[in-house]
DNA sequence: ATAAATGCAAAGGGTTTGCAAAGGC
DNA sequence: GCCTTTGCAAACCCTTTGCATTTAT
């Protein structure tokens, strides 16, 4: 497993900020990094512990957070099939920058958001689906 | 408490799709489409059990749905500030707009979302909060 | 009379928290 | 050694669900 270079920049970032670099820390950036779909903490967790490498889920959460203020992880959109429950992930520069511009003209200052769309899937469309 | 023309048009959709008219919808389609901040759940059926209308919170939720399917009441974004707490909401067609667009862009037919923008509100910005 | 809505409390999911134990620096 | 992180389980928030009871029609 080696060392992605994104791995290489979360312990660049914990080494700046005088943050522990720990063995949990690194296995969940790995993953989180590394995987293109969707991740639910547990999921992480239990990969991790079944690959003989155990965190437990708030580590996982606690982690998220600093994976996000290193600017390493970015939030994304989820799309969710109504129907046979699969979740999606994406990201829109375009709805960001909306919710910036949405966010500034009520005066707040955007720090982030969370948009789920729920809707029926391609498949599910045509009589497929669970 | 005169009965707003809306909830008048509540009873109406009740009627043409054979829905029992109960007290306790027209109670919390009355709270709910007269507000124009933001009510949990929670406060409609405390607001409304003080009042000596009582109703449960399952039975707001139920009503919700069925306010959402009549078209009389639309879901909102929800601006949270980060600092205070306060909780704002809005409508944007546009935004609206591009969720559809977007999740048709993967496939999905989009059926509703959930939108919520983190950050700082005007007050809390400039030294003031909490 | 019949079918639907209600209320309660339990279950659910996703996330956070308190605190003792472990571990990086 | 000091200070932070970790892990666990409990706590939380918000929402849904099961089921016996009440109610509109």
């Amino acid at each position: 497993m080696p060392d992605h270079p994104v791995v290489e920049r979360f312990i660049a970032y914990l080494r700046e900020k005088n943050l522990p670099v720990t063995a949990q820390r690194l296995a969940i950036a790995e993953v989180l990094l590394a995987s293109d779909r969707h991740l639910s903490a547990e999921e992480v967790a239990r990969e991790l512990t079944a690959a003989g490498r155990p965190v437990g889920t708030a580590t996982v959460y606690r982690t998220i957070d600093t994976l996000l203020a290193s600017g390493l992880l970015v939030h994304h959109e989820h799309l969710v099939c109504a129907h046979c429950g699969r979740v999606e992930e994406f990201r829109d520069e375009r709805l960001e920058r909306m919710t910036t511009i949405v966010a500034e003209s009520r005066g707040f200052a955007r720090q982030r958001h969370r948009l789920v769309i729920h809707g029926v899937c391609r498949d599910c469309q045509r009589g497929g689906g669970r």
